[in-house]
DNA sequence: ATGATATATCGGAAATTACCGAAATATTAA
DNA sequence: TTAATATTTCGGTAATTTCCGATATATCAT
């Protein structure tokens, strides 16, 4: 990616949202799958999957595919980005990421992710039914 | 300002924006009045000023009235904000950051603030008589 | 007072972004 | 193969943001 002012604009907008930036500061605590993201968070698995591909085209997060999962985590801190260290230097004192990060413990703990979209889906089911 | 994940946003929000992260990172190099921020950057006198007001509600800059004139400048560095930081580590590696710090020598040097904001009207003015 | 300069706010059309359900694609299991 | 699960892409409206000229306000000089 080009090191001009526009990149780096590019790189602060794609943090620059709500979900994205949550997305990003769980992925500070360790690598999840998509599905466990969306679980964690409770939000639209297209919405988690929107959110990754910014932050993919920013280069903060990477991908590791394996069957049928995508593994996500933020890239290796080699110390060329203060931007990103900043970014996650700030987060991990928002309450919010705190409880995320939490959350995200549990749901590795309940033996997700093979499970967690059927989960999502059950979920949302049962609103509908109700 | 809010210690949460809104109020993050709004911040990385406020320098995800071409001619918002310029002026920051220009700042960064030392106090400047607003006119001279307009005429280093040669760009309308209200964008500068709606820029600055972002920049103001975020809590990047800092202002100082004396006269007519507003002197505006990064808020001081006291290791609270690790974006903060981070941003501007950035940024001076970019080229256009550091063209605009070294015009801004220039601007300073032609004895402006007194006069900055009358050439950008005699130029605007030069080009609709041309 | 009047004029000149500096700054802030306003208007409002154009461009961009957000959101999420639905549909498409991919991989694995039975 | 068919079924199930994980992920991505698509559609398309609503909401937000951008941009800058014009106008308003403030301060200083004469």
């Amino acid at each position: 990616m080009a090191n001009d002012l526009r990149a780096m604009v590019e790189r602060l907008k794609a943090v620059s949202h709500p979900l994205r930036l949550r997305v990003l500061a769980l992925l500070g605590a360790g690598e999840l799958c998509v599905c466990q993201v969306a679980e964690v968070l409770q939000v639209p698995q297209s919405s988690v999957s929107e959110a990754l591909r910014e932050l993919r085209r920013a280069g903060f997060v990477n991908e590791r595919k394996e069957g049928r999962w995508v593994f996500v985590s933020v890239v290796p801190q080699t110390g060329a980005s203060p931007l990103l260290e900043g970014i996650l230097a700030e987060a991990v004192s928002l309450v919010e990421v705190h409880q995320d990060r939490e959350r995200a413990v549990e749901v590795k703990l309940l033996s997700i992710p093979m499970v967690c979209c059927k989960v999502q889906k059950a979920a949302k089911a049962e609103v509908i039914r109700v």
